[in-house]
DNA sequence: GTTGAGCGTT
């Protein structure tokens, strides 16, 4: 398997000697040791740069569900749990009132995109604690690009 | 320690 990563990094090092070489040239440097630091410095810099690119090419499709009516004894590792039997759960959160630290009986649970129709479907008014589960999609705070052409 | 329709943190 080929790794996009070091490629990267080797072009982005690449770029920054030639940055250097040609700025050096610019300030009458010595032209090998503007390529020598330009070299140094894509060296130190280029695996962030090339991580930061990868991991952009790589943002996994995410979904947030609403889950409601959940009883109040519930914690998020059993509805993680729960919904891992349906997917990839990538966080869950239970909501609480910011006063007091009780629950509201209500959470939100991030899965993949793929997965999250399907939990959906599975999940919704199904019985979990001897509580009827409302799940469904999240209304506000679309963290996945909504592109609804 | 209670309650029961709903859509939330940096």
């Amino acid at each position: 398997m080929k790794s996009p990563l070091v490629l990267t990094s080797a072009l982005i090092a690449t770029g920054c000697a030639l940055i250097g070489y040609f700025v050096g040239g610019a300030l009458e440097n010595v032209d090998a040791i503007s390529l020598t630091v330009g070299l140094f410095v894509g060296a130190l810099i280029a695996p962030l740069i090339a991580n930061l690119l990868v991991n952009e090419s790589k943002e996994t499709p995410i979904k947030t569900l609403y889950v409601g009516n959940l009883p109040y004894r519930a914690n998020e590792a059993a509805v993680r749990s729960l919904f891992a039997s349906h997917g990839e759960v990538h966080s869950v959160r239970l909501m609480k009132d910011k006063q007091t630290g009780k629950r509201r009986g209500f959470g939100f649970v991030e899965m993949s995109a793929a997965d999250a129709d399907g939990a959906i479907e599975s999940l919704n008014d199904t019985e979990f604690q001897q509580r009827t589960l409302k799940v469904r999609e999240a209304k506000e705070r679309p963290e996945p690009s909504q592109n609804y052409d």
